[in-house]
DNA sequence: ACATATAACTAACGAGCGTTAGTCTAGCCC
DNA sequence: GGGCTAGACTAACGCTCGTTAGTTATATGT
C-alpha cells in the first residue's frame, strides 16, 4: 500500500484514465474488464491497483472530471461575455459550449450521459447533483430571457430539457470526419435553440 | 429440448418478458442476471431456458418488439390522417406518437435507446436498420414540408435528429406522477418541433 | 386410466470477474 | 553503494455468471 489514495497525477495513471474512458464509453462499464483496461496500457490487471483503489474509483474519477470540465467549459464561455450581454447571446454561448463539448469530447460526454447508473450510490448522488446544477444554469438563462421579454416559451422547464437533450444527442452520433465541422454543428444548434425560445408568428 | 424455438406466447413467457424488460431498462442488460429475472417471475434461473434459448434472445425479443411497436404506433397515427393533410399536421402526428410512446412505454424506449450495444452483432445490425428507417420516416415529413414551402430549416438532417432526440430524452426523466400529463407533454413537444421547422422573423 | 408433453426443480460445470498477496526489479536519496 | 520505494509481475482466491444435464411433478388428450 504505497502512495497517496487516488489523486495521483502520474503518466501511467493518465494512460489508464484514457484507456478506461474510451472503453467505458464504447462498450459500457460492465462490459469492460480490468484486464481490458490494463491490456490497453500494456500492463497486467493487478498493476492497475498501484494507481486506483478499485474499478469503480476509475469510473468516478473520470465521471467527476468530465462533469467538472463540462461546467468549466460553460463558465469559460459565459465569462467571456460582457456582463450586459442579453439573454439571446448568453443562450447562444451556452449552447455553443454545450454542443462543442459533446462533439469534441464525446467519450466524456457519453460517460456522463449513459454510465452514471454504474456508480456507487454515494457517487451517483453526487453526479446527479452536479447534473441538476448544470441544468439549472441553463434554466436561469431562459428564465431571464422570459422575464425580460426577449424569449417566449410555453413551458420553461421542458424547453430547458429539450435544448440540453438536442445537444446531448450529438455525442451519440458525431464523428470527427462527419459532414459538419464542430463550428458548423454549434452554429446550427444555436439556431435551433433560439427557435425554441422565440415563438414566431405561429 | 422440448418446445418451439422462441415464438412461445405463453403466460409465463410473457411474465419473463415483462420482468426482463423492467430490469434491463432499470439496471442495464449486463447488470441484470438470469437469476434476477427468474426470481421476479418466481421460478429458478434454469427454468427460463424452457422459454428462451439464451439471455441475449430475451433482449432481442424485447428490442425487436419494442422497435416494431414504435413504428406501428407511428403508422397508426399517420394512417388516421386524411391523405391530403399538410406537413404541419403530419409532423404534429409524428411527434405526438413519438413522445407518447417514449412516455407511456418508457421501459421499451429505454431499451431501444440505451441497450442496443448489448445485442449480438447480427441483431445489432438489424436494430440499427430499423432505427435508420424510423429516422428516415421523420426526415421524409420534414423534406416534404420544406419542398412545399411550409417549413424552413437550415439543416434538415440535423433538425430531424434534434426533434427525435428531444422526444427520446423524455423516456429518461418522465414519471407517471410528474407535473405534466402525457397529453400535455405531447402537445408541448409538438409546439417545440413546429418551432424548429418554422423560422420566425428572427 | 394411462401415456405424453410441458415446465418446474436441483446440482453442477467451466469460464471469467474484481481483487489480494507476495515477489522481483529498477531508479533515486543520503 | 546500499537502503528504500514505486510499480511492475505471477499466482491465486472467492464469487458469480450463463448455461446444461438429469429428474420430477402436473396437467391434458384419448
Amino acid at each position: 500500500m504505497p502512495q497517496a489514495p487516488s489523486k495521483a497525477r502520474t503518466a501511467t495513471a493518465d494512460e489508464i484514465r484514457q484507456a478506461a474512458l474510451e472503453q467505458f464509453a464504447r462498450s459500457g462499464y460492465d462490459a469492460t474488464t480490468m484486464r481490458d483496461i490494463a491490456s490497453s496500457v500494456g500492463i497486467k490487471a493487478a498493476s492497475l491497483y498501484n494507481h486506483f483503489d478499485s474499478k469503480e474509483e476509475i469510473l468516478w474519477d473520470l465521471t467527476r472530471a468530465a462533469m467538472h470540465e463540462l461546467a468549466a467549459n460553460r463558465d469559460d464561455a459565459l465569462a467571456r461575455l460582457d456582463p450586459s450581454t442579453g439573454p439571446r447571446e448568453r443562450l447562444a454561448a451556452f449552447v455553443r459550449a454545450h454542443v462543442g463539448f459533446h462533439a469534441e469530447r464525446r467519450y466524456q460526454a457519453v460517460l456522463v450521459n449513459s454510465q452514471l447508473g454504474s456508480l456507487s450510490r454515494a457517487h451517483h448522488r453526487k453526479a446527479i447533483g452536479l447534473r441538476d446544477v448544470y441544468e439549472a444554469s441553463l434554466k436561469a438563462i431562459i428564465d431571464a430571457g422570459v422575464a425580460g421579454g426577449e424569449f417566449k416559451v410555453s413551458d420553461a422547464p421542458l424547453t430547458t430539457l429539450a435544448i440540453l437533450q438536442m445537444g446531448t444527442g450529438v455525442s451519440a452520433w458525431y464523428r470527427p470526419d462527419g459532414r459538419l465541422s464542430i463550428d458548423q454543428l454549434c452554429a446550427e444548434h444555436v439556431k435551433l435553440a433560439l427557435a425554441l425560445v422565440t415563438r414566431g408568428p405561429q
